[in-house]
DNA sequence: GCTTGCATTAGAGTTCACTCTAAAGTATAT
DNA sequence: ATATACTTTAGAGTGAACTCTAATGCAAGC
């Protein structure tokens, strides 16, 4: 009889292929993440292939999302080295994303002042292109083409 | 008699130094943005030394917009061409912008979706900080330390 | 057993948007 | 005249965040 022992634990691990498609991380990227620490100690299989757990996805999901804000990877690097040490820099790791928070507050609003002055040129082209119709239009009366 | 001859046009032109005040970018930038396509024929003095108009400072303020939008250099250089080309491209320009402002959009609307998933974790953070308060001060009662 | 498609590593290469350097000429102040 | 502070150019260097390569090994299907 061919016994294969799985625990419920090993069922959900993701190859880093597997991982890569749920994460929308190239397996390039998730190496490389691993490397610069911003993941650590990823499970192995007895053939040194990777082996990510649940709490593997939700971490990178985090990242994703820090990524997302703009936030650099040298703070990500020192919000996962916080991790690490534990539940003891969890104030920290909050004054950190409060901070963070902030930058990107002020950020979208710059962004939005910007968009809006662009918007306005955007708006006085179509009047400059409506001018141009006028014109075309009058010419058609004037001489006829 | 020590005759100088200014014209209206030449006393508000600017040297390089003057100009990278006036718009943030610095010397080395104002150069390199030139020598991309994205500011074109500036004036020079007899002497070689350019020389910034007006017009010069207004368009490099719409520069600095488009890149406070986060628009890529790629981009502006294809914006810059069609400028140069005259009024027949405003249509074309206009779209041009109009399509990078949806784009815009698009990315403030995920980074708000983002930064509000964010957010959600600094009050879970604050949450477990005030859980591990309140278990200091029953630890206090209990052990009287 | 062989092919195809995974995985591993160290380290090199890429892209973007600057940023700086070196060598040289010009301008101004004393 | 000399020091300093500016300007010019071509081209090299930088830092961020990947992205790819090469060499090698493991695994599944036929």
């Amino acid at each position: 009889m061919n016994l294969k022992v799985y625990t419920k634990y090993m069922e959900k691990m993701l190859t880093i292929q597997k991982m890569s498609q749920v994460t929308g991380l190239s397996t390039h990227t998730l190496r490389y993440y691993e490397k610069i620490g911003l993941i650590s100690s990823i499970r192995r299989k007895e053939n040194g292939y990777r082996l990510y757990s649940e709490a593997d996805i939700v971490w990178v999901e985090f990242l994703n999302r820090l990524r997302a804000i703009g936030m650099p990877i040298q703070q990500m690097q020192e919000y996962a080295a916080l991790r690490m040490k534990g539940d003891e820099t969890i104030t920290q790791r909050r004054k950190m994303l409060e901070d963070y928070n902030q930058q990107v507050q002020q950020q979208l609003f710059e962004v939005k002042q910007n968009l809006s002055a662009i918007q306005d040129k955007i708006k006085l082209y179509r009047k400059m292109e409506e001018e141009y119709e006028r014109s075309k239009g009058l010419n058609r009366l004037i001489e006829g083409s």
